[in-house]
DNA sequence: TTGCATGATTGACTTATGTTAAGTGCATGG
DNA sequence: CCATGCACTTAACATAAGTCAATCATGCAA
């Protein structure tokens, strides 16, 4: 493993406060591994046997049920996935996959449940980490429940642009049918609902969304903290990655 | 606090292997109130003050968006809820009301947080109980996600029928509109899809299901562990209260 | 370059679910 | 006892979202 992906991790909530000493005998115990893209990680439904932690491309988090899918969450770096079913030792309630070419740091679970037995500083993160992590599934959860598909798609727009530091402008940082999915829709729906946006002050163009009346978005959005977060530290949230915020867009 | 319930509270998971001395003096900390039904307990928002276990009675977690409102759990006794919040010092993400008159220990999050800080064992028990908690919130993402109305109403059913012990027929534990809620329905739609359930097995005549053709009916719902459970340890988990198996509707 | 694969869009249509508005039945309290 | 309220049901209708199929755009490989 290099020196600057441990430095990475070593710097992510989960790992920052544990000794320095617990750490080093965590990662000899972790491997790496690279991957190209579309390979699938992790079966739903298999035992949890390595925490994950993404230092380089891309994950889609995602479930099936007969012929059905549904993407719960990509996972960008520097994050680490699966912690619940690792601490449960059970099985994976979700498959993965990676989007690119992508780096993946595996830690034996049960190297992870021996070490937040020996080192309360990383229990505490561990508890920091899940709580987040559940916080953040809540708010998908209520995403879902109480807001329709265009609703949900202008909450993401301005999710988003928040992201972006309030950029007017900003690129996709996802393809659409992930979108969708994430969303809980076809993308056939999302397209229209894309479109729609118009009226209430979106405009999408391919993989550029403009922000063109935020007033009227956030009348229609109605974005609350209680829903659209904003989420914490860098790890397991239930969410898309950031948008990256056009420069060009600014301004418009 | 009266005895029998300190006993109940003592066995519940997350406070099971915590030392006697912390057990004492976080139950020391906490004190008990009885409210009438109907009352709110929690406000989404607000700061997440007290952890809640409820001791009698029975609480209903939801959430609003401007003029909707969406059932997330009702938690029965002996249970804990919004552990999560209380951990992150965070604001509710859900609201609580009773359902009838009920009994709720507050242990204050302050103090709970000090606990986790010096017994190992809370640690642990706490990390587990939200992992647990974490993977409740996901089945049921899942279950919004890939399942439409009728076939939520089914698993619902089968869930509840091998809660019971897989018996044929059971009471519904909640009133219709609970459910419906829960399910992310209308009432009505709740009312059509119960109707509808008698072509793929299912009976329901006021509060009393019937499953008639279990074998159809799981052909139907095709019930997954990876989504249906079996849900664990009794607490913050994210379904509803168990049916009561009636012995009368058995071999029907 | 051409050809192919994949994602995105669009339109016509179907279906699921929500909405509105009566009703029914049951429980509760005067 | 009746009257009121509430949960639940039902029906007619409206709307949101899914499905199917055709087309377009893009990027990549031959």
């Amino acid at each position: 493993m290099r020196d600057s992906e441990l430095a990475d991790i070593r710097n992510l909530p989960l790992f920052r406060s544990m000794t320095e000493q617990n750490f080093v005998s965590l990662t000899r115990a972790a491997y790496d591994q690279t991957f190209p893209p579309q390979v699938k990680l992790i079966e739903e439904g298999a035992m949890a046997d390595f925490l994950h932690i993404v230092v380089e491309g891309s994950v889609e988090l995602f479930a099936g049920w007969r012929d059905r899918e549904t993407t719960l969450a990509v996972v960008r770096p520097v994050s680490t996935f699966i912690l619940a079913a690792c601490i449960k030792d059970a099985p994976y309630l979700m498959s993965a996959r990676t989007l690119e070419k992508t780096r993946i740091i595996l830690v034996p679970s049960v190297d992870l449940r021996a070490t937040f037995r020996i080192d309360p500083e990383f229990a505490m993160a561990t508890i920091s980490e899940l709580a987040m992590s559940y916080r953040s599934v809540v708010r998908h959860a209520k995403d879902l429940k109480l807001r329709n598909a265009r609703e949900r798609l202008a909450a993401y727009v301005l999710r988003q642009s928040q992201m972006a530091n309030g950029a007017v402008g900003f690129v996709l940082p996802i393809e659409k049918r992930l979108l969708a999915s994430f969303l809980g829709i076809t993308p056939e729906s999302l397209s229209r609902a894309m479109k729609s946006l118009q009226e209430v002050g979106a405009k999408v163009d391919g993989q550029r969304v403009i922000i063109t009346d935020r007033k009227a978005l956030e009348a229609y959005a109605q974005p609350t903290a209680l829903i659209d977060g904003p989420e914490y530290e860098g790890s397991a949230g239930f969410d898309l990655p950031d948008a990256r915020a056009e420069a060009e867009a600014i301004g418009l």
